[in-house]
RNA sequence: GCCGUGUUCGUCUAGUCGGCCUAGGACGUAAGGUUUUCAUCCUUAAAAUCGGGGGUUCGAAUCCCCCACACGGUACCA
């Protein structure tokens, strides 16, 4: 049996879509299980829409994810280069072996001879077709003589080299999630293998560097499917065996229909790219899964359930699991639409789930954001009376300010609902009580304040509300008392002289 | 237009060879409980006549045909 070998093949255009991680995990996830190799192949064909940077952002979104590659840009390997530009002197002499042998032809049509073809055909309400009717009647090397071309060629004239479909045969593609895949060659036109900048196009390049690097199985989005055919038919071509296919369905907007955009995100408040990117030329920056507080494992996890399922009601699974549950049979045929609830819920859920070391880091980090320098026992401490809830790393803050910094505004519905008449005058007095147990203890606090509130006959909900308003400055946060013992006795006093002299008596 | 691929609760999906599906789970939603607050958590509920229409069959979400719709492709972009 052949050794499991598959690749990632970005262009580097722009940041990584979150739609081309879910295909590299997949890629991961199948190497993986069958002890393969997972490979980092850069795609650069395209020189005009190189964007730099891009290439960087892409490796450090995998070193986040936790997705390691076995070869690759960044690491080498024994197939390299993996970048294509780099393979660039390859190239040719495969378009010209497939020259050589009947499979491609030289075409010297240019761009704005073969716009016009098309505009003539729109015109007549049809599609122009370089193909097996059309190319007897066009410039290229099939229609000229043997001089005509070499002379052209010579006299560095600027050519294609174009895919040579042979007429009216059936080309199947068999593809491991959708089955068999047929169409006529007919409707397809001669693709352009060899640009005139001396570059290969994707699918040539795609192909020879598959094969050169034995890549067992091509696991790519939906969108190459109308390519297969040409792919498969390459292969043919040169004589070598094809991988086998594998098209993944595309990840959807949450609303609507059609493909998950960055607009999309933008639009909906969520992250579309792994990692926060700077567009170097506008200098938009569009927000990424990491710097909006999910914890990488969380994305993984609700990456790889959009758009397959390992069968059972299992949800939580963490990238071992996944390795081992994995199975392409098991991936659905239609697309999956991003939900960002979803999503919430999983990260909530490693949050919970994460080590206090782990968990420690980004709470610190979080801290050391706003300022705030506390020991580290009183900090985990903290941590752990509000981590149940947070749903992103951000919100460690929005939880937890108060018990590092006084509150100086109360929240103005909280006190409108809850600050009654009187509360003014019965704060300091269960504050008193407070102070008088020595030592503190948040038992016997809480029941000197329990009696006072009965004895009273308060309004249990108002008064308490307002103790809490006073330290937190909402009506939010873990157990008063708990509260209460962490600040310390002291604070709680200041605390509660502050807010009886901010809000004072109302009616 | 042409070609290709898809279509089960609002969303992600289960549903292998037709019967155990009066279609299951999760997210979200609603109600209740816990919490004197908020969040969490727990319980319960509503939610898909399986895109529509025809067949085949004792029996179809599952097989066949037609239609509709959506998406993808249709570049010297990947």
């Amino acid at each position: 049996m052949k050794r499991v070998r598959v690749r990632f093949a970005p262009s580097p255009t722009g940041p990584l879509h979150i739609g081309g991680v879910r295909t590299a995990l997949y890629n991961y996830l199948f190497a993986k299980q069958n002890g393969g190799d997972f490979i980092l192949r850069i795609e650069d064909t395209d020189q005009t829409r190189f964007v730099p940077g891009a290439e960087e952002y892409i490796i450090e979104a995998f070193q986040w994810l936790g997705l390691q590659f076995d070869e690759g840009v960044h690491i080498g390997g024994k197939y390299g280069p993996y970048k294509q530009s780099e393979r660039k002197p390859m190239y040719k002499q495969y378009a010209q072996q497939l020259i050589d042998n009947g499979w491609a032809y030289y075409a010297f049509d240019t761009p704005e001879a073969l716009d016009a073809k098309r505009k003539e055909a729109e015109a007549q309400k049809k599609t122009f077709q370089y193909d097996a009717h059309t190319r007897g009647g066009l410039c290229n090397s099939l229609t000229l003589s043997k001089e005509e071309v070499d002379a052209k060629i010579n006299s560095g004239e600027p050519y294609v080299v174009r895919f040579k479909y042979p007429a009216d045969t059936e080309i199947h593609v068999h593809d491991l999630i959708r089955g068999e895949v047929k169409i006529n060659s007919n409707l397809l036109d001669d693709k352009v293998l060899y640009k005139s900048d001396g570059m290969p196009t994707y699918h040539l390049a795609n192909i020879v560097d598959d094969h050169l690097m034995e890549i067992s199985h091509v696991i790519r989005g939906e969108e190459w499917l109308p390519s297969a055919p040409l792919h498969v038919m390459l292969y043919k071509a040169f004589g070598w065996e094809a991988p086998e296919f594998a098209h993944l369905p595309l990840l959807l907007k949450p609303d609507g229909n059609g493909k998950l955009s960055k607009r999309d995100g933008d639009r909906l408040g969520f992250p579309v790219f792994p990692l926060q990117w700077k567009d170097p030329k506008s200098g938009e920056i569009s927000s990424g899964y990491r710097e909006s507080g999910y914890l990488p494992e969380a994305v993984i996890n609700m990456l790889a359930l959009l758009g397959w399922n390992p069968g059972t009601e299992q949800e939580i699974m963490d990238l071992n699991t996944l390795v081992s549950l994995f199975s392409i049979e098991k991936i659905s045929k239609s697309g999956a639409k991003f939900d960002l609830e979803k999503a919430k819920w999983f990260n909530h859920q490693y949050i919970q789930m994460a080590s206090d070391e782990v968990l420690f880091g980004f709470f610190s980090q979080e801290l050391e954001k706003h300022g705030v320098t506390a020991e580290k026992d009183y900090a985990l401490r903290i941590m752990h009376l509000i981590k149940e809830r947070v749903h992103f790393i951000p919100e460690f803050w929005d939880q937890c300010s108060y018990f590092f910094v006084a509150p100086t505004e109360y929240d103005p519905q909280a006190v409108k609902k809850r600050w009654k008449a009187g509360t003014e005058l019965h704060l300091p007095k269960m504050m008193e009580l407070i102070e008088s147990v020595q030592p503190f203890s948040k038992q016997a606090a809480h029941d000197k304040v329990m009696d006072y509130v009965q004895s009273n006959e308060l309004n249990m909900g108002a008064i308490m509300n307002s103790f809490r308003l006073s330290l937190v400055g909402a009506a939010k946060g873990p157990d008063l008392f708990e509260i209460i013992d962490a600040i310390g006795v002291e604070e709680t006093a200041k605390r509660i002289r502050r807010a009886v002299e901010t809000i004072g008596p109302r009616e």
